[in-house]
DNA sequence: TCTCCTAGATAGTTTTACTATCCGTTAGCG
DNA sequence: CGCTAACGGATAGTAAAACTATCTAGGAGA
């Protein structure tokens, strides 16, 4: 097909189109002349993952193609799958390595970790991202707060497992390691939405609220 | 205290802080003549909340504005107080109410409302939000990851209990309506976080991996 | 008095994500 | 065969967001 069909069947505009070809976030068409492409329908469905995740996932044009490079990779060892997804984690900018405050709340994610028994890199960036926002609460005076670091992390683990046992149970390697960045950030999209409506349901209930 | 004072106790800039003054994220201070002014402990304390949103939550500068003048409102009825936290939900744009698969899509979550027994607005962004993300994962043929729902749900379900009643506990209005804000946005960075460590644990424990 | 700081206003910068225009080429229709 | 509309590729322009810099006076403190 051409460019406009490929414009028609994903609802991206020409231009748009056009911009991720020069992004690397889409492959080119299969040249057919000195100006015809033709494009297929691993387009339109490589288009569609890319509107998902920055749409709906809020991810960089420049984040979504490190990730579609990382999924182009022909032979990825399954242990490294999850590698995939560090480059979703967005490195913070004005975070001090060297804040006392700070090294106290990595220090704490690292007390999880390994009282959970988790395996997991010493330098992976979630590790880093977790200390940021619990350094934060500590820093506001929001320590109750924290009080719920074991049923975030319960949480966490169950809904993990889950995860993981639909991404195994895929069959090969490419729809494993596309179900891990459709799951990383889709899956946290529906979490946090779902958590959302289950916080007004909860304080509906307990705070006896009343539809007006 | 003078803007200099402030701007070294909370670590931003003199023109960061002029521009949130500009903007409504910080009160003025008292003004003690035409060209001086006298900041106190609480502009400390709210500059440091502005900086927690905008740099671990990633809430844009306009979202904090709206989400402050809510903190500030003197007399939040206590059934509202979640209220605040829609303003937190981003409204996707190129969203499409009259495409029957996201119609499908919002069913599907008004249906999990309605069979957890919540009682949420039925215009409440975060149905809408979570309607989005469902769209998108089965537009992308990942029916399968859509299999953890109820998982998610659960999950959901047991963390916003514990919230709330952390927010519950909490005395007056004033700090309530804080920590939900706090414990919306920072709890979300914490708990999104801890998933992924969890997935790479898991991974790990499944797939075998060994550290290089 | 002299210098530095301050509030407030206005203008400039950087990054991100597109969007528009132009150019030579080519497909497809009559 | 001729014509028009679409194409690919390149370049330039735009809009929004989040700062950042400069300017203008007017105090504060030594």
């Amino acid at each position: 097909m051409r460019i406009a069909e490929l414009s028609a069947q994903s609802g991206t505009s020409i231009p748009t189109i056009k911009y991720y070809l020069r992004e690397g976030l889409l492959p080119p068409g299969a040249a057919t002349g000195r100006n015809q492409a033709d494009y297929g329908e691993e387009h339109v469905r490589r288009l569609r993952l890319v509107r998902a995740l920055i749409d709906v996932g809020g991810v960089p044009v420049a984040t979504v193609r490190e990730v579609l490079a990382a999924v182009d990779e022909p032979d990825l060892p399954s242990h490294k799958l999850l590698g995939v997804a560090h480059c979703l984690v967005p490195a913070s900018t004005r975070r001090d390595p060297d804040d006392p405050a700070w090294r106290a709340a990595r220090a704490e994610v690292d007390a999880i970790v390994a009282e959970r028994g988790w395996w997991v890199h010493e330098e992976a960036p979630a590790r880093d991202a977790a200390a940021d926002a619990i350094a934060a609460l500590r820093a506001l005076g929001q320590d109750d707060l924290l009080a719920n670091l074991p049923v975030w992390t319960d949480a966490a683990e169950r809904v993990a497992a889950a995860e993981v046992t639909t991404v195994i149970a895929r069959g090969g390697p490419a729809d494993m390691v596309e179900a891990v960045v459709t799951g990383t950030v889709l899956g946290e999209a529906v979490l946090n939405a779902l958590r959302r409506l289950a916080q007004e349901a909860t304080s509906a209930r307990l705070l006896g609220a009343t539809p007006d």
